[in-house]
DNA sequence: TGTAACGTAGGAAAAAAATTCTACCTTTGA
DNA sequence: TCAAAGGTAGAATTTTTTTCCTACGTTACA
């Protein structure tokens, strides 16, 4: 293992993004099962997911089991580390990094509305014991 | 005008997003003084600057002011506006949408700590208010 | 008054991201 | 056993984003 371990975070593309999402909710998946699961989103062609997941594998971004014909992929970095990676650079780019600044927004969209207030107050509480 | 005004959000590039950023920050501002602002992050051409600047005015993400010689430019969209949608985005596709699970993970994030998370009950407490 | 400095515009071109075509291999089941 | 269905891979193409060269107009001032 070289000096540092190569932790370049991951940085997917829009449609990297995708795939991951995907495999997040569903684990360990074939092509043709990630596929079919974006195909509900959008109209995608399976060659250009293989491909996706193919470049995604060379980068290091995805794991490919090719024991069998059907190549299995799983996620190379926990969801946890990708999303907090990506968390912070969405807070550093939009908000100067300051995370309450992105709390008050949140909290001034309407969408996001009373449940989701009530919701986020209880995880404070929870947090100040 | 339209049926509906051509309220198409805002979608900027990373690239885009940057001079929105330094908009935001400085007001109506020219090339010369953006492209600046940006020298002092990374290596920028002048010449890109530009370019960009009069990309996102045709596609209406800036106003131009051509009275002057030196154009200025300025955001044709409200930075609450444009963020909060950005925000929405990134809730959504991340999160499903949940704002809470959003903060949660903030919370979770070391870097984001004591601080961060005091102003955070502050902005609610004030909230309650 | 003429030249250097600074401005815009247009067009190419380079780089990055996304998409698709086709060849060929393996499995399955009639 | 052989054809259809489903799999991978490679190459090429298209589209989008980013970058920059160059021509030409205007301003400032030596």
């Amino acid at each position: 293992m070289s000096k540092k371990e190569q932790n370049k975070p991951v940085e997917p593309t829009k449609s990297e993004l995708e795939i991951l999402q995907v495999l997040w909710e569903t684990g360990p998946a074939t092509v043709r099962a990630v596929n079919d699961e974006l195909q509900k989103q959008k109209e995608v062609n399976y060659a250009t997911t293989l491909k996706f997941m193919q470049l995604m594998a060379e980068k290091g971004m995805l794991i490919r089991d090719e024991s069998q014909m059907k190549h299995i992929y799983s996620v190379a970095e926990e969801e946890q580390k990708t999303k907090s990676h990506l968390l912070d650079k969405f807070v550093d780019s939009m908000y100067k990094g300051s995370a309450s600044k992105l709390v008050l927004q949140l909290l001034g969209n309407k969408k996001n509305s009373q449940q989701e207030l009530q919701e986020i107050k209880d995880i404070l509480k929870k947090l100040e014991e």
